[in-house]
DNA sequence: ACATAAAATGAACACCGTTCAGTATATTTG
DNA sequence: CAAATATACTGAACGGTGTTCATTTTATGT
C-alpha cells in the first residue's frame, strides 16, 4: 500500500477508499450480483472509465473490499476478546463474533469467504494480511489452549481448522439458502448450539489436567 | 416432471436433458462462470431463442443442472454404500464418498452447494427430490447409529447438520482457495483426516454400550 | 394437398466490463 | 501572469451477456 505523502497522493486514497465504499454499500443495498461498475460510477457521479484510473478491473476493486472487510472483522475480534485471558472462553468468543459478524454482515462474509472473485487471480498470502492476521488470532488461541491441557491434544493447525471450517460450513448452507431441511427452526440458534458442540467434544477432560 | 407418452413429449425431454449436459460439459471445460445461454446455442448449433424454449430462464436451466448433480451423487451413495450394515461404517462412507465427489466433480460441486443461482428463487423443498434423498441417506444412517448407541446421545438432525456442514466447509474453502495458509499440504488428506476427527469424537465410548 | 400447430430463428433491447483518443482541469515553469 | 506540462476525467465504442418476440420454417393431422 502506498503511504501518502502530499495532497495529490491523499486524495487518490481517499477517492479509492470512496469508490470501495459506495461498492459495498450497492452490495449491501441490491445484493453484490448487482453490483457493476457502471452502478458505482453513476452513484458517485464519475464517468465509468474513471474508475480504472483507481483500479486495474473489477477483481483488484473485489480486492480493495476483501480486505477491507477483514479489516472490519479483525477489529472486532480485537475489541471484544483480546481482554479474556482464558484461551477456551477466547475460542468461545472468536465462535461467537465470528457468526455475529456473518449475520450482521451476510455480504461481506461472502466476499470474504464465499466468491471467487477476489481469490482466483495469482493473489499471494501477503496480499491478505488481515486475513492472515484473523486466522493467526484463532490458531495462537488454539495453541494457548494446547498448552495449558484445555483441549485434546492434535495438532494445532488442524484444530484451527477444524473449528473454522466447521463453523464456516454452517454459515455458508445457511446463506446460500442450503437448510431449508430445517425450516421453522432458529437457525442462528441451531449454528451457535452446533458450534458449543463441537467444541465441548474438543474440550480435554478435566481429569486428564496433570499437576 | 412431465411424463413422455408420445414421441413429441420424448423429444422434447430429450432435448432438455441434452442442453444440461451440454451446459455441465461447458461448466467442466471452461469453468462455470464463462457459461452463457449464447454459448450452449452456439455448441449445440441452435439459435439462442431455442433454449427458452425448453428453460424458462437461466435459472431453471441452473435447477434442472443442480437436480442433475444430486442423482449423481445419490447413485454413488447407493452404489458404494447401501450394502454396509453397521451405521458407523456406512457414516464412514458418507463422508468418504462426500469428499471424493467434490474433489473428482468440484463444478457440480459448486453447482450443488455454493452457488446462489439455483436456489435464490422461491425453489420449493419439493422441487428437490434427489437432494432429499442424498440428506435423508445421512440422517437415517445417523438415527440407526443412535439406537445402536454407536454415537454420543444427541439430536439426530443436529448430528446431521454437524457432520455435513463441518465436511461442507472444508471442502468449499478448498475450493474457493481459502486455505493457501497451509500451502505444501495434501489438502484432500488434511481434508479426510479432520473429518475422520471429528466423527471419532462423538463416537460412544464403547464402555457405554449396554447389554 | 391443405390447414393447422409446433419448433426454431435471429434481430433487437438493455445491460455488462473494458479500452482509449480526446478534453478539461490543475500544477509547474519561464 | 502566461505558457507548457502533467494529471484527471470523459464518453463513445467494442464485444460480450440474458431475454423477448415477430417472423419463418418444419411437422402434423385431416
Amino acid at each position: 500500500m502506498i503511504v501518502p505523502n502530499s495532497r495529490r497522493d491523499r486524495e487518490k486514497v481517499e477517492m479509492r477508499q470512496f469508490i470501495v465504499d459506495t461498492a459495498i454499500k450497492i452490495c449491501i443495498e441490491e445484493g453484490y450480483e448487482k453490483l457493476s461498475l457502471r452502478g458505482i460510477a453513476q452513484r458517485i457521479e464519475y464517468a465509468p472509465g474513471t474508475i480504472y484510473l483507481y483500479f486495474k478491473d473489477k477483481d483488484e476493486l473485489f480486492h480493495a473490499m476483501h480486505e477491507w472487510a477483514f479489516k472490519k472483522l479483525l477489529v472486532e475480534f480485537d475489541e471484544k476478546l483480546s481482554g479474556i485471558k482464558n484461551p477456551i472462553e477466547r475460542l468461545r468468543g472468536i465462535s461467537e463474533t465470528y457468526i455475529n459478524f456473518a449475520f450482521t454482515n451476510p455480504v461481506l462474509y461472502d466476499i470474504m469467504f464465499i466468491l471467487n472473485e477476489p481469490m482466483c487471480a495469482d493473489a499471494n498470502l501477503e496480499d491478505w494480511p488481515c486475513g492472515q492476521s484473523a486466522y493467526k488470532f484463532l490458531s495462537e488461541t488454539i495453541e494457548q489452549a494446547l498448552e495449558q491441557n484445555l483441549l485434546k491434544s492434535e495438532n494445532a493447525q488442524t484444530l484451527a481448522f477444524m473449528f473454522w471450517s466447521s463453523t464456516h460450513g454452517m454459515i455458508s448452507l445457511f446463506l446460500r439458502n442450503r437448510m431449508r431441511m430445517y425450516e421453522g427452526l432458529d437457525l442462528k440458534k441451531m449454528i451457535s448450539y452446533t458450534a458449543e458442540m463441537i467444541l465441548t467434544q474438543f474440550l480435554a477432560p478435566t481429569s486428564n489436567i496433570r499437576r
